[in-house]
DNA sequence: CTATTTCCTACTATACTCCCGGGAAAATAG
DNA sequence: CTATTTTCCCGGGAGTATAGTAGGAAATAG
């Protein structure tokens, strides 16, 4: 049940770049020393958040990494749908599900969906820039 | 992100106990026939159930397993960490996490702490005896 | 051109998940 | 007692996913 590394990292990655916007293009060198990830490992996941439409990169002398949007209008779960794929926790709820021949009958589906629902809600509510004015102490975003 | 097999299968398990208790003990062949899973497989995913409490066995002739409290007593999320080890979506808010260097400046362990709470809300509140009466269709559950 | 930076493909090592096999231990029936 | 039925326990094994590395191609600036 645990969210893997690459989205942790992309939380990071991404509050990271919010808190040095306004600085021109980011490069990943910068991001690795400050965040202590390695490069290589960085650019991997850099690269699901330029597919995913939440970065863009320009290659070259003074290229790097910049938001698509404000911090404001990036909410993690849609981050964190890039990294993981899908953040369903059954398969049977992901987009590329085969239908089950049990769904009809299945005592445990209104659960998942439910958890599913909890779960969106909950990730699709918090932005990018909710994280940056965050500590780890104290305790909002306790709903 | 995903709750595992094993994790599954013991819902199903559970509500197939609920379902044909009152009829003495229930043993694996009998679980394993109607609910289409492997003997040997159920159980591995039975002997954790019975580790967490939720539910005994009882050897010999005339034994196998039946459900230590009423349905209405057992509650998802106490399930799904028997056999999950843990719902936290990361490992630092695991029991046996190592104190985070980074974590009094950690812009992400807000978010991570509330989607925990979320996840832990939605599954203590919903009972084994609540998917008895659940099918695949319309939309209870959903919050 | 050179230096810098992203982009892309492929690879490895490790760990975990799902599941099976072979029995030992306990309880019951006769 | 023996035979049978059941849970209990350990260990292994194929397959897959995760975390991370390596090497170089393409683009951009000066």
């Amino acid at each position: 049940m645990l969210i893997s590394t690459k989205g942790r990292y992309a939380l990071r990655i991404l509050v990271d770049m919010a808190e040095h916007q306004g600085e021109g293009m980011i490069t990943l060198q910068e991001i690795a020393r400050r965040q202590e990830i390695s490069e290589k490992y960085l650019e991997s996941i850099v690269r699901e958040l330029v597919k995913g439409g939440v970065v863009t990169g320009q290659r070259g002398k003074g290229g790097g990494y910049r938001l698509c949007r404000p911090p404001e209008q990036i909410n993690v779960g849609e981050v964190l749908r890039c990294t993981e794929g899908s953040l369903a926790p059954v398969a049977c709820l992901t987009e590329e599900a085969v239908p089950c021949a049990r769904s009809s009958r299945c005592r445990t589906l209104k659960f998942w969906r439910g958890l599913d629902e909890v779960i969106r809600r909950y990730t699709d509510g918090c932005t990018v820039a909710d994280m940056m004015q965050s500590s780890g102490d104290g305790d909002d975003y306790i709903i």
